[in-house]
DNA sequence: TCGCAGCGCTAATGCGTATTAGCACCAATG
DNA sequence: CATTGGTGCTAATACGCATTAGCGCTGCGA
């Protein structure tokens, strides 16, 4: 072990400025209640010789005897920096900084949850949550038995995406994905498209819920709304299948799966809008190459950041009463991929 | 405030188990010693009452009690995701979690640091430092007299880039620019360049110094071996400065400005690398859009993280000894950006 | 002169854990 | 039967701070 270095307390303080410990904390902490009273000289005298020593409160301490300690965890469900999930994480994360250092708290990585069966774990015989003053969740699927341990626990969180209910309301700052996927199709009927599909990733968590949800909600007047789950790999194939059914419209949750979708229908010298209309549900969240502008909506991610902290913030210190839940509204993008469909064709 | 969540302590599981509060942490802490001994049935007993009540030892009394934390700080001199700086941490960050999250750590973020002078500031009235076990530092320039205080303190740290000593030697995982820069001069002078320029941004920092020492080392063999500054606004003037010394192979620190720089000399007529070849010290440290392969080296942003960490808990838990101070060696590129000087042209 | 009210401060305690000295007990030994 | 040695556990304390009850002092009014 390193040899320990001896640390200033305020013992070491209290001696040197001939006053008792807990003055030093009642001069630190300038606690001017009513009944406690420091003479000036006094306060002053300790002052220096803080200053002199360059002693600073030991937080581990200051945490233990009072309660709060301005740290915010931070919890990803998926490692935080991959290249991978980077454009995912990466704006969130800014968001989240630059609350945090405006409010004065420093962030906690739970880098050191174990991963178990392919996922983290918040809980763990070792883990460190009440370090921090509360947690923010971020990842697409969260956990619902571990969201609902945390309610059990009274520990304060909120997730970054709306989530379903776990033993209790669950408290988060999400997009309001619904709304935006409605107005798209809304966009797509008004431009005269009859035959829509949502071409999704067959993933069960919330913010893929929403969008189906959005879809279905304003594809009524449509003659016809598929579903279908597609991978970027299967490009072909999903095309085919979208084309023998006289599809004007494709909806696609993920925004590589749209581009993959593009380049198969101009392989096949289609033109996009002209032959077929693809908008996407959201922005990139790994870094894809393409040069078409995608009409779609951009996720307000790094606005959504900051209010998690500001939100997390006030639960802690109990200035906002009531749940939380917080839908953002997302910003529609008019980009070139939504076109008219032609009426001369009717390729079922 | 809150409702304070009556916590599980190591009390009840005792008493819950009907021992005392220190069998229940021996037990927890798994101690084996020689004179420590605890009963079969007394061990199951406590360790079935801690599973049926969740309970997870405070890490916060844990290491006010013991010494360690399992956590490493991290301090970055800017914010760590704006998306100015984005490319310049994000490899870091990723190769310090990775490493992390091998050994178990978390990584305490440390944003609440106040911005004094235009900078982060390390020492302030309320620093957590001492929250974590230790710290590493991230920053292009880095206060040297904080580096001065922290080894003052004996606290351990490990700065990422090498650093000048700072009141006794600080310890650092850096590149080495300097062999870098010099191979690379070296292989431009094989090419028959006789007339170099070094195109700095005029910076004090360690990174800029190790590589005009490079620069210099190698550069004895020429005619000429200039140095400027140039920030990427002024290209033509700089441009300018460049051809009217006949300068035919430029080294750039900042890949932003060799892009500014080649873009200027595209605009003239000029070719790169036919009529100026152009080599970038290092990688883009904001995203900045090029078709050029510049020639120069990949700096090992990653690997310095994982090292990093690597470094700090091993002067953590004392089983480094002696200074550690690491120099990674950068990997050449071959662009497309080093051509031959035009033995025909003297543009003098 | 005594009582009393403010003033300025301190002693004592708790937060939840790790650590250590040492106690009570039992079996084996002389 | 006294002694030793080993076993299984506990009491006590420290870690550094925040908090609170309350102590001693001074000055003032009665």
């Amino acid at each position: 072990m390193a040899a320990p270095p001896k640390r200033v307390t305020q013992r070491d303080i209290a001696r040197l400025a001939g006053v008792s410990q807990a003055t030093v904390s009642l001069v630190l902490n300038n606690r001017a209640d009513a009944d406690i009273r420091i003479a000036p000289e006094t306060r002053d005298r300790v002052l220096r010789v803080i200053a002199e020593t360059g002693y600073v409160a030991d937080p581990v301490a200051r945490r233990l005897a009072s309660r709060f300690n301005r740290i915010i965890g931070v919890f990803t469900y998926e490692p935080a920096f991959p290249s991978g999930s980077r454009d995912f994480f990466h704006p969130f994360l800014l968001g989240i900084e630059e609350y945090a250092e405006r409010v004065g708290c420093d962030l906690l990585l739970f880098t050191s949850a174990p991963v178990v069966d392919g996922r983290r774990r918040i809980f763990h015989h070792d883990n460190r949550l009440r370090l921090a003053d509360g947690c923010i969740l971020l990842g697409r699927e969260i956990d619902s038995a571990e969201l609902q341990r945390l309610n059990r626990d009274g520990y304060p969180y909120v997730a970054v995406g709306r989530r379903d209910d776990a033993g209790g309301p669950v408290p988060y700052v999400g997009a309001d994905y619904a709304t935006a996927v409605t107005r798209l199709v809304e966009m797509a009927l008004r431009r005269g498209h009859r035959r829509l599909a949502y071409v999704g990733m067959g993933m069960t968590a919330e913010s893929s819920a929403d969008r189906r949800d959005g879809y279905l909600a304003a594809a009524a007047p449509a003659e016809s709304a598929r579903q279908l789950a597609m991978a970027a790999g299967d490009s072909d194939t999903s095309l085919d299948d979208l084309l023998a059914d006289g599809t004007t419209v494709a909806f696609v949750e993920d925004f590589a799966t749209a581009v993959a979708l593009e380049s198969a229908a101009r392989r096949r010298g289609l033109r996009v809008p002209g032959d077929l209309s693809i908008l996407t549900l959201g922005d990139p969240t790994v870094p894809v190459p393409t040069d078409m502008a995608f009409t779609g909506f951009r996720i307000p991610r790094e606005e959504m950041g900051r209010q998690a902290v500001e939100v997390l913030t006030g639960v802690i210190d109990g200035s906002v009463g009531g749940l939380q839940q917080r839908l953002l509204p997302c910003e529609l993008v008019e980009g070139d991929t939504l076109g008219t469909p032609d009426p001369a064709v009717d390729r079922r």
